[in-house]
DNA sequence: GTGCCTCGAGTTCC
DNA sequence: CTCGAGGCAC
């Protein structure tokens, strides 16, 4: 018999260590390099544990060769990165039960029920704590990863595998099968790992989130042993076969595979239900011995969630519908303006700090000036058209949990002297003058690279994860570099001239506090990897041109190429470009007169406006026409694009960096579905499924769904009922299909 | 002209 | 995470 872990002295638990870390050893051998296990799954699974316990008792007996730190086949660097096989979404919030009346309505209309047909949904408690997806490959646990961004998360399987909830073999499960679920820490565990904190003067966690997050993120699987983390299971990731046909039934299933799913789970058969369920739980919220942040709902039945498929970043098959946020009142001391890339100045509020929801907060933002004022951007009034003054008790709350906002004022502990504020009309960063567009709710520093604080925040931007992405060059780094005097970066031509400055300067950066040769090398060395080697819509989007995010350099960077394609493209229709920007002006300075005049003039939209002002020659028009005719790209993105390039400053910055880079042409993607990069046009009546979902399954292929047909279309799936499209798209030799047809095409519903 | 939907930009704290 | 606004379909 093996002694008790709390029994061990010393010496034994040595010799205990040398034997596990032996057995483990090669059976881990055994089972990746030979395939023929030599211990069982669950003899495996009990030495793992008990090593774990052991170290946890005794760390100082640790092992170099420690089986903790080894993750199946390969050791586990910090933490490595493992890509999810199914992308790990967040969830579409309700507050009210509105809100979860119109999910239910979007959800019915996208499928094309009627209102009173059934459907069901499942409602559970959504546990505060920390998802994580577990891979199962022949019934053993493999792999363990935090959510990450939703693509890639972090490789975390050692810390998994010491969680008592998380079953390392599991039987008759699917050849491939990855359970997602949360891992959290129950009120009395949370207690007592604090007060075990405290007595020995170590730190304390904030709250039970806080406290799993960080047990869970441990280098040393150790340390997470000796915490006392859970895991409910609720969901699934890739899978060989499918659990069951519905979400209650695949739960079931995955508590019979051994894994722990929440009780509070209920199959209800409409909204009322819902929310009965959801006011259930909440008046159960104080004594489930876990934190709960709301009620999750999900379809039930897996095809229909399997046709509602996801919106860029949800699923539209569940939604969660949060409690209502903890709320704290505190004074503002101060309201300071912070300036962004793009020159917008935001208001951040200064308060006295406060613990709102298990976290001190002591800044809060402001939004905008219409905020402070008590109106929203279409100025209707909010906070009963409160205004907000230094010296206020103001009302904060974390919306999502997580971003301060003020959401109230209480008038009657208002200071007399307090006074409503000024907001700036001159950049307190730079002096320029600060204005506001016609229909902005955002005012904005006018003075573009000359501003430091715009500068210094493009350069941020610059370097980010989207863009350049370059390791050991952070936010901290691009300050203490922009102050420099003698190897200063104010523009991003100067990252990729960092070297050779440094080289030609006495004052070496290897030589420098908190540098040294290693240091200064890895930091060269990153950024030389970047310069000869980047793709063209990271550079673009690196630029930090307004409108033009990640998702726009993309599909600019694929219609142009290159970058000389999408340089000469926007010389080409710069004159066009001008020209609305001028009837853009003409327009502003009409309203305005015709404001103060007080008349209610109508004024002309700017694209009728804009050509008769001054005629564009046909060459500059097509340019323009064609950028704008770029999917996503519109007259303002356009402009702004435009205008980037045609400001001297910032071509020239533009040009400089250009020339020390060597940029990768962009490839269109290719994708193997037939209708990927297809135009399509659906008419007629389609029976099999609703306009909605099939046009969101011809994009999730590749396709592009067009309302009309034009020389363009490459494909019509014309339904019963088809007129005036059928008939042109057959003028065009368009190819037409009917609904069965596209069916087969797309490899069946 | 109106109403989604997606993307961009700005934000806090650990 | 949220809000605003651009883009686009209806």
């Amino acid at each position: 018999m093996e002694i008790s872990v709390e029994a061990l002295t010393k010496a034994q638990a040595e010799a205990e260590l040398a034997r596990l870390a032996d057995l483990l050893a090669k059976a881990n051998h055994a089972y990746h390099a030979e395939d023929a296990p030599e211990i069982s799954d669950a003899e495996y699974d009990a030495a793992r544990r008990r090593n774990a316990e052991i170290e946890a008792r005794f760390p100082d007996l640790k092992r170099a060769d420690s089986p903790t730190d080894q993750v199946g086949a390969g050791p586990d660097e910090g933490f490595g990165k493992i890509p999810h096989a199914v992308r790990m979404l967040s969830l579409g919030n309700a507050f009210e039960d509105e809100d979860v009346a119109e999910f239910d309505s979007r959800v019915r209309s996208f499928l094309g029920l009627p209102r009173n047909a059934p459907l069901a949904y499942t409602a559970e408690p959504k546990i505060d704590g920390l998802s994580l997806s577990l891979r199962y490959e022949n019934g053993r646990l493999t792999q363990a990863a935090t959510r990450g961004d939703g693509a890639v998360g972090e490789n975390v399987t050692a810390n998994a595998r010491t969680i008592k909830d998380i079953p390392q073999q599991i039987e008759n499960a699917p050849e491939t099968l990855e359970v997602r679920g949360e891992v959290y820490m129950s009120h009395a565990d949370f207690e007592a790992l604090n007060s075990r904190h405290a007595e020995r003067g170590g730190k304390t966690f904030a709250n039970p989130r806080n406290a799993a997050a960080g047990s869970l993120r441990q280098l040393d699987a150790t340390i997470t042993a000796a915490r006392p983390l859970r895991f409910f299971a609720y969901a699934w990731g890739a899978l060989s076969a499918p659990l069951a046909d519905t979400q209650m039934a695949a739960i079931d299933r995955l508590k019979q595979l051994g894994f722990q799913t929440n009780p509070l789970t209920r199959l209800c058969r409409s909204t009322r239900e819902l929310i009965d369920h959801y006011t259930s739980i909440e008046a159960q919220r104080a004594t489930l011995g876990y934190d709960i942040d709301g009620v999750v709902y999900k379809v039930d039945d897996l095809a229909l969630q399997a046709r509602l498929g996801f919106r860029s970043t949800t699923p539209r098959w569940a939604i969660a519908h949060k409690f209502p946020a903890e709320t704290a009142w505190t004074r503002l001391g101060a309201i300071d303006i912070q300036v962004g890339r793009t020159g917008a100045l935001s208001p951040v509020a200064r308060l006295a700090p406060v613990t709102v929801g298990g976290v001190v907060v002591s800044n809060a933002t402001l939004h905008n000036e219409d905020y402070i004022a008590g109106r929203d951007s279409k100025g209707s009034v909010i906070r009963d058209g409160k205004d907000i003054r230094v010296g206020d008790w103001v009302q904060v709350y974390r919306a999502g949990d997580v971003i301060p906002k003020v959401a109230d004022v209480d008038l009657s502990k208002r200071p007399d002297d307090a006074r409503p504020y000024d907001f700036p009309t001159t950049c307190p960063e730079c002096g320029s003058d600060a204005v506001r567009e016609e229909g902005d709710a955002i005012r904005r520093c006018t003075g573009g690279l000359i501003c430091p604080a715009q500068a210094i925040e493009k350069l941020k931007h610059f370097v980010s994860r989207g863009a350049f992405d370059i390791e050991g060059l952070g936010a901290r780094q691009i300050e203490m570099f922009f102050a420099d005097e003698t190897l200063p970066i104010r523009e991003p031509a100067d990252i990729f001239t960092l070297r050779e400055r440094d080289a030609q300067n006495l004052a070496r950066l290897k030589n420098r506090d908190g540098w040294g040769d290693t240091s200064a090398e890895n930091l060269f060395a990153a950024i030389e990897t970047r310069r000869k080697d980047i793709a063209f819509d990271r550079v673009l989007f690196g630029l930090g041109i307004r409108h033009v995010g990640e998702a726009a350099a993309r599909d600019l960077a694929r219609h142009f190429a290159t970058w000389q394609g999408l340089e000469k493209a926007l010389d080409r229709a710069r004159p066009a470009a001008m020209a609305h920007r001028r009837a853009d002006l003409a327009e502003e300075t009409e309203r305005r007169r015709a404001t103060s005049e007080g008349r209610r003039a109508r004024i002309k939209p700017m694209r009728e406006t804009a050509f008769n002002i001054e005629p564009v020659e046909a060459d500059a028009l097509d340019s323009w026409n064609e950028l704008i005719a770029i999917d996503g790209v519109g007259p303002a993105l356009a402009l702004s694009l435009s205008d980037a390039f045609a400001n001297p400053r910032e071509r020239a910055s533009i040009d400089r960096l250009i020339a020390l880079l060597t940029i990768q042409a962009t490839e269109a993607p290719t994708d193997d579905s037939p209708v990927a990069g297809k135009t399509v046009v659906f008419t007629g009546t389609l029976e099999k499924m609703t306009r909605a979902e099939a046009k969101a399954r011809a994009e999730a292929l590749g396709a592009k769904v067009s309302g009309s047909v034009s020389g363009k279309t490459d494909l019509l799936i014309a339904g019963p009922g088809a007129g005036s499209k059928a008939r042109k798209a057959a003028d065009l030799g368009v190819e037409i299909i009917d609904e069965d047809g596209w069916i087969v095409l797309i490899g069946g519903l």
